[in-house]
RNA sequence: GGGAUCAUAGUCUAGCUUGGUAUGAUGCCAGCCUCGGGCGCUGGAGGUCGCCGGUUCGAAUCCGGCUGAUCCCA
């Protein structure tokens, strides 16, 4: 009997540990952490406040450095006529499968069918010419705070792969190659800089194979992080896209000189899949853990109380809230009546809060306050005049710890090949990264895709060109090496 | 692209083989409570058994289709 009760006890929590089974452990944690849930239409889902909050700090932080590199924002429909679509064939291409279509209003089909927008490279540039006549309406900076919608038919998972997803997509227009070259860097590291310091996650920067970039670009520029399953997960990607659709867009300046150029774009983006790499990279067999830097909430204080003291402890609760509220954190006191300190405890474990601070009896009497940490559990009992320089202390020993955590599973997780057999049995075992010299062909890529289900997913920077120790020739077809890249699956 | 599993209250679940309108827990609501790790007590609400069709006097149960979720392989 006492078995079945503590049994369904663990039912509320997570009931899987995150080394047994991933993929379960990953639903319960969108679920039952108040993240997200399911809708009737395949691939979608509905975010609810938790994890919208989650989305809001992320946009937050890259709002802000996007502006301070002169980045606008705009807003797009989100229907686009397919003539405009075909204007870039290749580009359009690469989407066809996966573009919903509008072809009624009402009972009236309409004249020219409207794709649900896929990504807004040609809507936008179908406009461009309108803004851009001279070297001095450029260069042009705009993003945008979308959605995207790709039918995903075969396989789906909540913020990793929807059929319509959250994200920001930035454009630019530039005068010169050198500085559209300069553009996607600085959002690769703005990218970089977001997600290694505000989400913790390690990455590694590079370019993509010509196979795997974005179809339309010159070239890709990739954050691949890693995951606990040692699959790899594309964090953002940075475009160059050359003059590949200022030319079919028409897209021209007069330049100093007088004379009608083609211009230089880029764009880039990054979506909620970075929730998606928080839940998975940071979360344990109790829930959530999210870096304080993102934290919806970043304190959560927990009144201990009986009848005869609730009105004192909730009233020092408050206070040290007041107080906190003061010092900038985002705080919050769960008053709820009816459930207990411990219940509270396990709930606020979920969904990843980073510190606890309980306040009882006992830590009213003796001026105290017990901090408890979501990451490693470790419990102190300080003064309570301590609490801000404590506070912040703990914060940057937190967002460092997820970050060295999971840098160091990573490099545990990267192997290196020399030959073709052992990235075979690495890829087969779920090793995560394996570095492998390559000669540069696409069909050396998709023969080891073919083969060990692995493609390249980013090619470092500063392994262009090289060979490197025992990786010397082509993992495949065995000749001369022209790139040291990381083959992983992917998600 | 190929294959597999699953769908019963907010959540988890029994019942399905052998057809007779549904079990338990938890959560939820109201009220208590001794509330320091999912505490205890009393009462209550909550279900067209995913959807559509077929078989049958009768379907959660058998059959077919669809939708959704998930996994494996390419």
């Amino acid at each position: 009997m006492n078995d079945k009760i503590s049994d369904n006890k663990k039912e509320i929590g997570i009931t899987v540990k995150k080394e047994e089974d991933f993929s379960d452990w990953f639903s319960q944690i969108v679920e039952k952490s108040g993240l997200a849930d399911y809708i009737s239409a395949k691939g979608f889902i509905v975010l609810k406040p938790y994890g919208y909050a989650i989305w809001e700090s992320i946009r937050g932080f890259l709002d802000k450095k996007l502006k301070d590199a002169g980045h606008s924002n705009g807003f797009l429909p989100c229907l686009i006529p397919e003539s405009i679509l075909n204007k870039e064939e290749d580009h359009f291409k690469g989407f066809n499968p996966e573009v919903f279509w509008v072809t009624h209003s009402g009972e009236n089909k309409l004249n020219e069918k409207l794709a649900l927008r896929p990504t807004s490279e040609a809507l936008l540039y179908s406009i461009f010419p309108k803004w851009i006549s001279s070297y001095r309406d450029l260069p042009l900076k705009i993003n945008f705070w979308n959605t995207a919608l790709r039918a995903e038919i075969k396989s789906t998972k909540p913020f990793i792969r929807n059929s319509e997803f959250l994200w920001q997509e930035g454009h630019t227009v530039h005068s010169s190659r050198n500085e559209a070259e300069d553009q996607v860097m600085m959002v690769l590291d703005i990218y970089k800089n977001l997600i290694e310091n505000v989400l913790s996650i390690p990455t590694i920067t590079g370019f993509k194979s010509n196979k795997e970039k974005f179809v339309g670009a010159e070239y890709t520029t990739t954050l691949e992080g890693m995951m606990p399953d040692g699959k790899a997960l594309q964090l953002g990607t940075s475009h160059n896209l050359g003059r590949n659709f200022s030319k079919p867009f028409d897209i021209k300046f007069l330049n100093k000189e007088n004379n009608e150029e083609f211009a230089w774009q880029t764009s880039w983006g990054t979506s909620w899949r970075l929730i998606g790499a928080l839940i998975m990279v940071h979360g344990d067999d109790k829930g959530l853990i999210l870096p304080p830097l993102i934290a919806p909430i970043q304190i959560i204080i927990i009144p201990i109380y009986k009848n005869n003291n609730e009105k004192a402890v909730k009233e020092s609760a408050n206070l040290l809230k007041d107080n906190l509220l003061e010092s900038g954190y985002r705080v919050f006191v769960d008053e709820r009546n009816g459930y207990t300190a411990g219940w509270k405890y396990n709930e606020w474990e979920v969904k990843g809060v980073p510190i606890r601070i309980s306040v009882g009896p006992r830590d009213i009497e003796k001026k105290t306050i017990e901090i408890v940490r979501r990451d490693n559990k470790h419990k102190q009992v300080i003064p309570l005049e301590q609490l801000n320089e404590n506070m912040e202390k703990i914060f940057n020993s937190i967002q460092n710890d997820l970050f060295n955590n999971a840098e160091k599973y990573l490099k545990e997780k990267t192997k290196r090949a020399s030959n073709y057999k052992d990235l075979k049995k690495m890829i087969d075992n779920s090793e995560g990264f394996v570095l492998a010299a390559w000669c540069g062909k696409d069909e050396c890529e998709l023969k080891v895709k073919e083969e060990t289900g692995a493609d390249i997913r980013v090619i470092p920077f500063g392994q262009e060109g090289k060979s490197n120790g025992d990786l010397k020739n082509c993992i495949y077809c065995n000749q001369s090496s022209e790139k040291i890249v990381v083959f992983a699956r992917a998600y």
